[in-house]
DNA sequence: ATAGAGCTTTTGAACGATCAAGTGGAGCCA
DNA sequence: TGGCTCCACTTGATCGTTCAAAAGCTCTAT
C-alpha cells in the first residue's frame, strides 16, 4: 500500500494529501490528531489517502509550529565493564523502547565531565532540540540539576537528589538499601553471620544509602557489625585491598556484600589468592549485575537493577513533567532484587563441601546463554 | 556573557537579535552561517549581539527552511556481554562524538528485529527526522542496505555488504582476517604450531572473514591445518563443546584463536575442565576484547577494533553522501589489532613454567583500572 | 557625469505544519 | 420564517529560519 520514496522524488505534504482526499490540509491534519472532529466517512477517506501516499507530518514543520521535537535527550556515560556503566546502556535502551511506546525519540549525546554536559545541554536548550532531558548518574555537589531548574529546562533525574534537602526536580532512583539489606538476608538464610559490606568512601549517594542497608539488615538479624565495613573509591584494585584487609583480621567474615560488581571482582579474586574457595569459604555479592557476573566463575550473585521499570517511570514522569510544567516535583523509588548465583553459597563451617559446583559448565549457564541469545534476536 | 533562559521566558529569535544589532534578520543569518560576506565591523556587533542574548538558531526552523535535521540515526543493539554487542557500544560513544564534532546529533532507537528497525526507518525517513543513517551489525542476506537504497535513504553500513557483488551503497568495515592473522603470527611468535579456530558456521560474514585470517596465516607460516578448525553458533556453550572436540583429538591443538570472546570464555572454561592451565598448557585468543576480556583470570588476549576510527569514518562518509549523494559508494577496511594479555603464552612443551601469572593482581590490572576511571572522569 | 562592477545589506517569499477564527449547512425551537 | 446552536470543514495567519532577488553603496572607467 505505501508507496516507496523512490529516488529525490519529494515527500508528499499535507497538502498534497488535502489535495488528493479532496478536503482541506486542516482536514488531513485533524484526521491525525484530532479524528473525532471528522464524520466517520470522511476519516475513512482520508486516512486512506494518508495510507496510499505513505504521509507523515514533517517533524520539522510541526516542531516548529507547535515548538515541541517530541525528542528526549540523554547524556551516553561511558561504558565501564562494571559500575553503573553497564546499567546505564540496558537502561538506555529500556529508554529507547518506553520513549518509541509514546512517540519520542532519544538523542543521545557524549561529554567529558559534568561542565562539558551543561555546555551539550545549553546548546540543546538554546536549539530547542529537545523536549526534555534525563539526567542519569546524580552525585553529590552535581551541578546540573540547578542549572537545569534555573534554566527552565524540563528533566527527570535517574539518581536521588543526594545531599539536596528541597529538591525542586522530578527524579526516580531504585532503592540501594533495598538491595543490600536483600542480599544481607539472603546470607543469613544460608547460614551466615559475620557479613561484611565493601563500600565507598563516605559522601559518596549511592554507596552510604546501599551501607544504610547492610546496616539496617545486620541490625535487624542481630548480626555483628563492628570492623565489618571497608571502604574505598569503586574498582577492581579497591575490591582486592579491602578484602585482603578484612580477611586478615582475627574474625573475617564468611561472606561480603559489594557496592559495586568491581568491587567483587577484587573480592573473589583476593579470596582466591588467599586459597579460599568463592561460595564455600567466602561468599560474595555484588551490585548492578552487569554482564560479567554471568560470566565470571563461579557466577557472582548480584543485585539486579529494574531499568525497565526504571525507563518507564522516567518517561512517565518527563511527559507529566511537559504537559503540566508547574506541578510539584515527583519522586519515585523502585526496588531491586537479587539474583543468586554461584558466589553465594552456604558457610563451610555449617555445611559439607557442596558437589558439582567446582567443574564443568553448569546447566543454569547453558539456559541462562540460550535466554541471552533468544533476547538478542526476538 | 549568556542570558539565563530563566523561568519561560522565550527563547530571543533572529528578529530579536536583528532589532538589538541594528541590522536585518539576513545579516545575522549570515553572521553564523557565512560571516564572509559581512563587513569585519559588522561581523563582530552582530556576533556580539548573539553572544550577548545567547541566541541559538532554532533547530525546527532552520531543518524546515533547509531540509536538514543535523541528526543521524542509529539503531542500538542489545548489549549482549560479549560479542557485536559490547564494541556496538563502544562504538556508539564514539560516534556521538565524531558526529557532535561535525554538528551533528545521533538519534537512538531500538528495534526487536530487522523487520522491526525497517518500520522504525521508514517513520524516521518519511518524517524527515534524521538526515542519513549508520547502519550496524550488516549479515548475510540483510534486507535493510537494499530497502534504503531503493528509498533513496543516505546511509553507510558499519560492516560489509555480505555476498553482494556490487554493493550500491558505502560501508566502513574493520578486517577481521588481518585480526586473526595477527593472532596466528603472534602465537607463532611464541612458539605453537597447532593453532586451532573456533569458527562460526559456514555462511556467516564475519566468520569467513575471520577464518580466511586464520588460514592465511597458518598457510604462509607453514603451520598444520588439518583438523584444527571447528565451527558452530557464536556463545560460550559452543566454545566450550567445540574446546573439547578438539582437545580430545589425537594431536591437540596448543593454542586456540577464537571468532568471538564468548567462544573464548567457553574455551577458557573448557581447558580449566581438563585440568589444563590457560595460557601455558593452551593459549586462548578472543575476538572484540569486550569488556570481559580484561576481567577474566587468566585475562583474555582479544583482537580489539579501532572503534574510535571507524566512528569517524562513518561520520565522515555519511557527511561526504549527504553532501554530493551520487558519487559511487566509498569503502572503508580499518585494521585491528592485538592486545596480548596472560590468556596467549609460550606453549608449555617449549618453555619452563612462567612465573608470577598464576595469583596475585598483576601489575598491569592495577594500570589498566586506572587507565579506566579517568576515561570516565575525564 | 554616468554607467557598470562588486561588495554589503535588506526585503519578500517560502519551507509544511498547526492554531484560531470563520463559513456553511443541518437541526431545533419559538 | 427567523434565529440560535452545533457540527463538519475551510481559510488566513503564524511559527523562525534561510533562499533568492533586489537595493544601496563605493569605486572605477568611460
Amino acid at each position: 500500500m505505501k508507496k516507496p520514496l523512490a529516488g529525490d522524488k519529494k515527500r508528499p505534504t499535507i497538502e498534497v494529501v488535502a489535495k488528493r482526499a479532496g478536503v482541506s490540509r486542516q482536514t488531513v491534519s485533524n484526521a491525525a490528531n484530532a479524528p473525532h472532529r471528522l464524520r466517520p466517512e470522511t476519516l475513512r477517506k482520508v486516512l486512506g489517502t494518508i495510507d496510499e501516499l505513505g504521509y507523515r507530518p514533517s517533524q520539522a514543520a510541526r516542531s516548529l509550529r507547535t515548538s515541541a521535537t517530541q525528542v528526549i535527550g540523554c547524556r551516553l556515560l561511558p561504558a565501564n565493564y562494571a559500575g553503573t556503566g553497564g546499567v546505564l546502556d540496558r537502561l538506555l535502551h529500556a529508554l529507547c523502547d518506553a520513549a518509541r511506546a509514546k512517540g519520542y525519540g532519544v538523542l543521545t549525546f557524549s561529554a567529558a565531565n559534568d561542565d562539558d554536559e551543561i555546555g551539550v545541554l545549553d546548546d540543546l536548550l538554546r536549539r530547542n532540540a529537545v523536549d526534555g532531558l534525563v539526567l542519569a548518574n546524580t552525585h553529590h555537589g552535581d551541578v546540573r540539576p540547578g542549572w537545569l531548574v534555573e534554566q527552565g529546562a524540563r528533566f527527570v533525574a535517574f539518581g536521588r537528589p543526594w545531599g539536596v534537602a528541597r529538591p525542586k526536580h522530578s527524579w526516580v532512583d531504585v532503592d540501594g538499601a533495598s538491595g543490600t539489606s536483600q542480599a544481607v538476608h539472603h546470607l543469613a538464610a544460608l547460614g551466615h553471620r559475620r557479613v561484611a559490606f565493601l563500600g565507598l568512601p563516605q559522601g559518596s549517594g549511592v554507596g552510604d544509602d546501599r551501607l544504610q542497608g547492610w546496616q539496617t539488615a545486620v541490625e535487624a538479624l542481630g548480626l555483628p557489625a563492628t570492623g565489618l565495613v571497608a571502604r574505598a573509591e569503586d574498582g577492581i584494585v579497591s575490591g582486592h585491598s579491602l578484602t585482603e584487609e578484612l580477611m586478615a583480621s582475627a574474625d573475617p567474615p564468611t561472606a561480603l556484600v559489594c557496592v559495586s560488581d568491581a568491587m567483587a571482582v577484587g573480592a573473589l579474586r583476593a579470596i582466591e589468592d588467599r586459597d579460599l574457595t568463592v561460595g564455600r569459604d567466602v561468599s560474595v555479592i555484588g551490585f548492578d549485575d552487569s554482564p560479567v557476573a554471568s560470566v565470571l566463575r563461579p557466577r557472582l550473585s548480584s543485585v539486579r537493577q529494574p531499568v525497565e521499570d526504571v525507563a518507564h517511570k522516567l518517561v512517565e514522569v518527563l511527559l507529566a513533567e511537559l504537559s503540566s510544567p508547574q506541578r510539584r516535583p515527583s519522586r519515585e523509588l523502585l526496588t531491586p532484587w537479587l539474583v543468586a548465583r554461584e558466589s553465594s553459597g552456604q558457610p563451610s563451617s555449617t555445611t559439607a563441601r557442596r558437589s558439582g559446583t567446582g567443574t564443568g559448565l553448569a546447566k543454569r549457564d547453558l539456559f541462562l546463554r540460550g535466554s541471552n541469545r533468544k533476547e538478542q534476536h526476538k
